[in-house]
DNA sequence: TAGATTGTTAATCGATTAACAATC
DNA sequence: TAGATTGTTAATCGATTAACAATC
């Protein structure tokens, strides 16, 4: 049950349960199973059940799962049953957007900083938040503790803000920029690009 | 070689090798090996011979591979030698951001059309595009046969945008919306959710 | 030729699924 | 009690890796 590493495959699924348990109970429903979970995912419900049992036992045989005990189990899991400071480096559009997406309530994150590095950018406002100057971006995230940022600058700059990132304390980076980042081993990066996402569909397409 | 099914995971892999070998034509680079492409991605060098081989031998012994000719056959095995129409519906500041996006060039796509249901937005100006009404989506996407949609709209409306791309003969659809869609099996879904990502990293964070 | 790297086979590793006793 | 669903084991399935003959 515990102890032996939880692979990370089984991790990436765990966000996805989430998500749906929490619509669920946005819909005001109590209980839930792994059948229905399976339905409303597509995976198969012995691979939910098998997942959640490398964590513990949260259901009841003949009757499912708790849907509000369940979330709060995965959110303690997922370390999300905190709010985490998020720094958002470029301000583009992409970068804006994130600054004003409204997602992120309730989900476990915040953005609490925003960097450009264009002098034109620096000091406008953009959602509740002043553009800094990357300039002292590493110390102010060290300052501030932060462990998370998003990447959102060109890619022929994304590697060099990665580094700053890491100086300054970040442990996890969601890099918007289409490039593989070289990062240590205790760093964890996730990537989105909308193009790899698409290229991936247009093979089965005639 | 041919003929069998190539695994998914495998066509996922392959949008990866064509975007780092087109930054190694970029740095005007002609030849590369297996090892270097698996070092630049963080895989194996036996797994990126044995997903290429599932295509054809593209290598030469003792050599490795051409860039320029690797790049060509991916983007015909991809059909992404070609340019992609998409449909953008929902003209939030995602939408925004996609709409302005300039890294669909030389990937084989382009955006196309922009939809929203907001009166105040129908008629405006988006990048290069005016935003046109939700109601003539349909017809609007069949007349122009576009085949790959992006969802930008809020969860509640994302299920019923889906229905409506796929009336029009959307084929692909990426969805921005945190939710989970239910399609006909003929239509490949990918999903966005930058929550996901975080939350697959937290539970590594102390 | 000597050195290097592919393409491919066979072995290994890991993930998914089927099935069912346990039990609510 | 009868019915339902979990948690878990064992079997299956599929993906990755190691190794090497082929060959440029």
């Amino acid at each position: 049950m515990s102890s032996r590493t939880v692979p990370d495959i089984v991790i990436g699924r765990l966000p996805q349960y989430l998500r749906t348990l929490q619509r669920m109970a946005d819909e005001n429903r109590i209980i839930t199973s792994s059948q229905e979970l399976a339905e409303r995912l597509g995976i198969s419900a012995a691979q939910i059940r098998k997942d959640l049992s490398l964590f513990g036992e949260f259901g009841k045989q003949g009757t499912g799962y708790d849907i509000h005990f369940l979330i709060e189990k995965l959110r303690s899991i997922l370390k999300v049953d905190r709010v985490w400071d998020i720094v958002v480096v470029g301000v583009g559009d992409i970068g804006s957007a994130i600054a004003r997406y409204q997602g992120f309530t309730n989900r476990g994150f915040r953005v609490a900083m925003l960097f450009d590095k264009d002098p034109v950018k620096i000091g406008t406002q953009v959602g509740n938040f002043i553009v800094q100057d990357s300039r002292n971006l590493v110390e102010a995230v060290q300052r501030a503790g932060i462990k998370i940022g998003m990447i959102t600058v060109p890619s022929s700059e994304a590697q060099s803000v990665a580094e700053q990132l890491i100086k300054g304390g970040v442990r996890a980076i969601l890099n918007y920029a289409p490039i593989s980042l070289n990062v240590p081993p205790y760093v964890r990066v996730q990537y989105i690009d909308p193009v790899i996402h698409l290229q991936r569909m247009t093979y089965y397409l005639d």
